[in-house]
RNA sequence: GGCCCCAUCGUCUAGCGGUUAGGACGCGGCCCUUUCACGGCUGAAACACGGGUUCGAUUCCCGUUGGGGUCACCA
């Protein structure tokens, strides 16, 4: 059984980055049929807002990323606690003193000195007799996990292959602040184990966070779950862009984007697999494949979102967007506009022109005499399948007008545009009545 | 600065010693459409640089340059 998790933290709104992850989640855990949870990585009161939990939940729901289970962190202290003190028994766990500044004052030194910043495990050395002086003064500790520099660290990712790492370069996280709080390594491992995480995919920006946690599983006594880091996205201009961390699900959705073409994007991108505007959730999760992904980050381009955005608009089915649309509007009607919107909004402008009424420019004497004709032809020319076919042929032959000089004024009489879906279509849910009534109109 | 990852058309990428270096998006042309769009066909477009290894390197090794990540009492 394939059990995957998204754990946002509710500090801020989602946006495309985050998205990707959770898709990917959600992806592989349906390939393989599996279980797909919401953790909500709340151990940080502070910063968590309930609002951005609504928000979350939201933008998944959109996207038809549906969960299987929602848990939230800030209601597991209590298991925790209990875990905790297993680690403490065990020695895992080591109480330290220093404080915020004194420890980016130890960073600056090592790094002045060409070392890499690790903590340089000071604390360890404290004797009973100190931590005792220090409790008498009420000074609380905050804790360390004790990395095993004996226990060499490695995996095979997912994406990324087989993994090394030294804990001796490595500092011991913080996993717990003096006021008792939790940080996000400690709870994280816990819930996997708990939940039966089977799978962890998530951004390369963890990767030293894994090496990390898979000393905290194997103290824990438990088996750790497969590993996959992928590249992260980067905006145009390469770089994490401002933008792009800022581009939220809401400003998508009100851009007209559809959840369909977000998910058609950011499954594909970064595999060489053709983003696709016909293939849907299903699909994409049957041939969602972790070793299709390059390790190079992948360039995210609002513009191809939005042209993709169109492909996608002009395969929606009727069904899934009728309560979009104006009221009245006919699934010919759809079918007839579809292909020229970018946008599902834009329908209604379009609709507009079927329904009336228009706004046709004033034509020249000459090409009211033609519209005239026009409307004659119209008013005894037997409707039919084809009316715009017959109406043409019916009027080239007549007039001896052809091409642009035959069409436009007729499209300009009849929708108030130079151009737009095909007349051939337009044509008979415009109606024959409301199209003499503009033909005449025009003249 | 240490460590890790990466380097092929503008973009996303395939390639795993000998290929006309393939696909998708975008771009150009043609067709369809008496418009635009849609659709079909077609064309232009790439192996970062320098050393090796080899009969032969896009492919393997080293270096340079460039890009990304990380080294928090954030997640």
């Amino acid at each position: 059984m394939t059990t995957t998790r998204f754990a946002p933290s509710p500090t801020g709104n989602l946006h495309v980055g985050n998205i990707r992850t959770a898709l990917h989640n959600w992806l592989l855990a349906r390939k393989h049929g599996g279980r797909f949870l919401l953790r909500i990585d709340d151990t940080d009161k502070e910063r968590s807002r309930e609002e951005c939990v609504t928000a979350i939940r939201a933008d998944l729901a959109w996207l038809g990323l549906t969960i299987d289970d929602e848990e939230r962190q800030s209601e597991r202290f209590d298991l925790y606690e209990r875990e905790f003190q297993r680690l403490v028994s065990a020695g895992h766990v080591y109480r330290c003193y220093e404080s915020a500044q004194e420890l980016d004052l130890k960073r600056k030194v090592r790094l002045g000195r060409g070392l890499p910043p690790v903590y340089d495990r000071a604390a360890l050395a404290l004797t009973e007799a100190e931590h005792a002086a220090k409790a008498a003064t009420g000074e609380a500790p905050h804790w360390r996990f004790k990395l095993d520099h004996a226990q060499a660290i490695e995996w095979l990712d997912g994406i990324r292959g087989p993994q090394h790492f030294d804990p001796a370069q490595m500092s011991d996280p913080v996993i717990r602040r003096a006021d008792g709080s939790w940080l996000y390594m400690l709870p994280s491992v816990i819930d996997d184990i708990d939940m039966r995480i089977t799978d962890v995919l998530r951004g390369e920006d963890h990767v030293s966070n894994t090496a990390t946690q898979l000393q905290m599983f194997s103290a824990l006594g438990s088996q750790p779950p497969r590993f996959a880091h992928e590249a992260l996205l980067v905006g145009t201009e390469g770089k994490l862009s401002k933008r792009l961390g800022s581009l939220g699900m809401a400003e998508l959705r009100e851009a007209g984007i559809e959840p369909e073409a977000l998910i058609a994007l950011l499954a594909r991108l970064g595999t060489s697999d053709p983003v696709d505007p016909s293939l849907d959730a299903e699909a994409l999760a049957a041939s969602f494949d972790l070793g299709r992904f390059g390790r190079a980050p992948a360039r995210f381009d609002e513009a191809e979102l939005h042209r993709l955005n169109a492909a996608v608009v002009h395969h929606l089915p009727f069904a899934r967007v009728s309560r979009l649309l104006p009221e009245g509007m006919s699934e010919a009607g759809w079918e007839a506009i579809r292909p020229n919107l970018a946008h599902i909004a834009e329908a209604a402008e379009w609709w507009q022109v079927v329904t009336g009424p228009i706004a046709a420019p004033a034509f020249d004497e000459e090409t009211r005499a033609f519209l005239a004709s026009a409307a004659d032809t119209l008013a005894v020319q037997t409707w039919g399948d084809a009316p715009w076919q017959a109406l043409t042929s019916a009027l080239k032959e007549t007039t001896g007008r052809k091409g642009k000089a035959l069409f436009l004024p007729l499209r300009q009489a009849l929708t108030g545009h130079d151009h737009g879906p095909e007349m051939a279509a337009l044509l008979p849910l415009i109606g024959r009545d409301a199209a003499l009534e503009r033909l005449r109109a025009a003249v």
